[in-house]
DNA sequence: AAATCATTGATTGGTATCCAATCTTGTGAT
DNA sequence: ATCACAAGATTGGATACCAATCAATGATTT
């Protein structure tokens, strides 16, 4: 039973790692205060937690915005992320266990068959979890709590990103890291990890206008089913995986014709305009 | 001008820096109300920026405390340290230009000669800035803050230890890291930013009660001279600095014989027992 | 006397209301 | 059309208050 601001501040994560909040929504005290049924003091501080961990961005007097990272800082998050994911490889390249690699394998294998089934949102979970649980092989919790707070505000990226490359090379690369780390060619599994997401960086094209097509009211709805405890979470990130397929959400793991892209951003400008000036 | 929280939570994060607030110490919020002449709301917000960072630690219907890592948890903050500063050090071996190298050089020599002018104090305090300037030339400002984080942690760590090791061994190690790094010897500078890294927590001991001598109130006064402006903060750190000679706060790269060693932990008892039993 | 239980007090988490400062917006004058 | 200014809205913060919980003390029982 953590603070009432925490578990706000986890729903407007989970909101805005789903892609339901989008990078420039204001997130209006008041507003958030109605939609959660609490007082303003606690969505301040859950909004103070959101903003120390990069993902809004409080500016004076002025009120909360889920943060909208310059092309910079996104280059800057994908370095820190390459920089720990090559830091935990060289070290599991030396302590991992047998049990270990079993488990990197076993998710591996849990994505291919998913890609198999063509379930992209699995698929597509899996992907993003498995980074996840690399890091945590290496018994870290300080660095498993770095890391992903550097996932989270990649997935800020990913909103206002559009993803625009060759997805077919990136699939196997999970499954080829722990082949090199495993065989001992840690300098090439490095290379790849750096690869990897330089493949995804590259294919980023920033300054996108993005429109929110949500107020933040319709975007929380979904996790508000029962009262606003654990089972929320999963709850709403049980309704809110689909979107992650039907609307902008775009993850970059996910595959996505072009087509699909186009038709994302025409149903935005009509409805809230709370889009972002410039 | 930042909100009033941040700029408490920043003056409570100077007073830990500072040995000041001892892992464990309670921070009320009431107490915290009253020292900084603010609501106990802004109290909290503050509260929750330093539990956020890892700096505090906040129990339900508890209160809040200066965090206590374990020890468990220091050499995770240390691997993680080595890992964020090794993979550094491996952009940098690539990348630096030759002003960067001249500016490490710069700030080396500068640490030099505090210790040749037997400036233990400023000494201690540019072997801290080294690992800050080292990061700084990566020009990731996300893996700046990740790793100023990890450093602001390490400082708590030693309110809670106690070193023991032969300090003159570390002494030139930033030194040699530059050289074997502008020469091209890579492997070398991780291992030794490592062993760096592995001295240091190998000479930690902990489990040792630590005891606050001030209260709240008395530890963070030095910093309240004036307005809580951007000058407390550096008005608080003038003062503080001394103490961190004087009394039983080491700092890891203090260049620290043993005899004084002895005469240290004895002065702590007396003086402010913080001072480390064993 | 020691151990357990209950009451009391203090502290926290949170709400409601109020206020000043600032930002945004809409209106009016040029 | 542009600029200035007033009105409204929003934020940052203070104060007062309440319920829940923890801690400590004292009372009760063995």
């Amino acid at each position: 039973m953590s603070s009432r601001s925490q578990t706000i501040a986890d729903t407007l994560t989970r909101a805005i790692i789903d892609h339901r909040l989008v990078p420039g929504c204001k997130l209006g005290e008041r507003e958030l205060a109605e939609i959660f049924d609490v007082s303003r003091i606690v969505v301040r501080q859950a909004l103070i937690r959101l903003a120390d961990d990069g993902l809004a961005q409080i500016e004076r007097n002025r009120g909360a915005f889920v943060a909208r990272p310059s092309m910079q800082e996104a280059m800057e998050i994908y370095d820190a992320l390459t920089l720990v994911e090559q830091g935990v490889a060289a070290q599991l390249s030396d302590r991992l266990g047998p049990a270990g690699w079993a488990e990197l394998r076993q998710h591996v294998e849990r994505q291919r068959q998913a890609v198999a089934a063509g379930n992209d949102a699995l698929a597509d979970v899996l992907g993003q979890e498995f980074h996840t649980v690399f890091v945590r092989l290496s018994r870290n919790k300080v660095m498993q709590e770095i890391h992903a707070q550097l996932v989270r505000r990649t997935t800020l990226l990913r909103s206002l990103i559009s993803a625009d490359f060759d997805y077919c090379n990136l699939l196997d690369d999970h499954s080829r890291v722990v082949d090199l780390l495993e065989k001992g060619r840690l300098k090439q599994a490095m290379d790849l990890i750096d690869t990897h997401h330089r493949t995804v960086v590259r294919g980023y094209i920033m300054d996108r206008e993005v429109f929110p097509e949500m107020t933040p009211a319709e975007a929380l709805a979904p996790y508000l089913d029962g009262k606003a405890d654990g089972a929320t979470i999963s709850a709403g990130l049980r309704q809110a995986k689909p979107s992650g397929n039907g609307d902008g959400a775009v993850h970059a793991h996910v595959h996505l014709p072009n087509k699909d892209r186009a038709s994302t951003s025409r149903a935005s400008t009509k409805k809230t305009n709370r889009g972002l000036p410039t």
